[in-house]
RNA sequence: GCGUCGGUGGCAGAGCGGUCAAAUGCUCGAGACUGUAAAUCUCGCGCCCUAUGGGCUACGCAGGUUCGAAUCCUGCCCGGCGCA
């Protein structure tokens, strides 16, 4: 079980600075959350991942269903002794799925923005098309994995069965993350299953984990409110979740922010799915979340980018070579006290893992010293 | 020296009379990425323009054959291999 306590609410906005005990021990928050999808946080070793003021991390039903496998992580004594993480975890349902191996895939978008493809996912949906991977019931969702073409199936009862025996100190409801671009009445019914299956969701676990209840419903004012509210009235789960459609600008997802906090149980902790770019995390924390998870800072310093206190910086790029300067002259990490631009340009040019894995703990350093100055300035009263 | 095989865009390497500014891979350049199918994907990569079209210069060098040559012929230069 989880305990939640609120050390200091802000009177500018929604921000509050809180302690979320696990049994894996405390998170200071607001938090970012770095995503280990495979139980890997790719390219660190966990003592690096801590190294880098990470505090929560986590993982994924999915993946962690079809490789290696729930019983293999039960059998190695759980996630944490698993890939050891002595700290806190939460694994994500597996709704996340239905989106990015469904219309996600078939239509080459990302939940935030359907800006190359206007209409189409509209015009599927209301065609009642289904994605050409992924097959949506009542009952649950059939999955084709990319990879092998395996089929699997899973269901509020599946997939909290699995986050079970994999045992993080959080679990995720199961839901349908639907594409950006749902129309109204798509989103409307989708909205209804996803909370059927919260209720399925509650109702399948039997460990003390903590189960989050996650809140859908797009940029739909009206269905973003009925989700909060259906959620916060479910009473068993253990926090929320803000999960889907975001929002394509900051502004709508300030709005939508707006909507979904104020009626949540304000006692709970709120984690804000899959959404964390450095620009984003200020309107995030002003908007009341405690935690929120982003592939971003580990995905791009695999591509070679690093987030700096003057913008994102390409290490791919030539000139760097010539760089001796650190990635980042006002970053305290030890990758930044020690290495040069330029060798982590090359490393990152000639494609060796160590650049990728230089630049992701840098990246998770700073997004963390980031959220770690949101927190003090909470505290101090000016945020 | 003789014989033989070969010299193609930044590299490797297809093409072997027209549909070739030249496959493919790599490199290089630009872009994307927010609950990770992701050390990935997309686009560009001779020069110029009044640019979903047109012009120019190109396949070692110089000639030639042909309506037409990266592709055939001759000579030269360069490289690999074999024999002296």
């Amino acid at each position: 079980m989880i305990e939640f306590k609120v050390l200091k609410r802000s009177k500018k906005s929604a921000a509050r600075l809180g302690v979320l005990k696990t049994p894996h021990g405390e998170v200071m928050t607001p938090a970012i959350v770095p995503v280990a999808t495979l139980a890997a946080v790719k390219a660190l070793r966990s003592d690096e991942i801590a190294a880098t003021g990470t505090q929560l991390l986590i993982s994924n039903t999915y993946h962690l269903h079809l490789q290696p496998g729930e019983k293999i992580v039960k059998a190695a004594g759980g996630i944490n002794k698993f890939m050891n993480w002595p700290k806190p975890t939460m694994t994500d349902s597996g709704g996340f799925q239905v989106f990015s191996l469904g219309f996600g895939r078939d239509l080459g978008v990302g939940k935030h923005s359907i800006k190359y493809y206007p209409g189409k996912i509209e015009q599927a949906i209301d065609k009642g098309h289904q994605p050409s991977n992924v097959r949506l019931t009542e009952e649950g969702v059939h999955f084709r994995s990319p990879l092998t073409g395996e089929e699997l199936f899973l269901n509020p009862e599946t997939s909290i069965a699995i986050q079970e025996k994999l045992g993080a100190d959080i679990m995720f409801s199961f839901d349908e993350c639907p594409p950006p671009g749902a129309t109204h009445n798509y989103m409307k019914q989708s909205l209804a299953r996803t909370h059927r299956w919260a209720k399925r969701s509650l109702a399948a676990r039997t460990s003390r984990q903590a189960l989050y209840g996650i809140v859908q419903g797009a940029d739909f004012e009206d269905l973003r409110k009925a989700g909060a509210r259906a959620i916060t009235r479910m009473d068993g789960f253990d926090g929320f979740g803000i999960g889907g459609d975001i929002g394509e600008s900051k502004e709508e997802s300030r709005k939508i922010l707006k909507w979904v906090v104020p009626l949540l149980d304000q006692k709970k902790p709120r984690h804000l799915l899959g959404m964390g770019h450095i620009e984003d995390i200020e309107l995030i924390i002003k908007g009341g979340v405690d935690t929120f998870d982003c592939t971003v800072p580990t995905h791009y310093a695999r591509r070679g980018i690093a987030f700096t206190s003057k913008g994102r910086v390409d290490f791919g790029k030539e000139a760097l070579l010539k760089d001796k300067g650190p990635i980042d002259a006002s970053c305290e990490c030890l990758i930044c006290q020690k290495y040069q631009r330029a060798y982590i340009a090359h490393l990152i040019r000639a494609n060796e893992i160590t650049g990728g894995a230089l630049l992701t703990f840098h990246n998770l350093f700073f997004f963390n010293a980031y959220v770690a100055k949101m927190r003090e300035k909470i505290a101090k009263g000016i945020l």
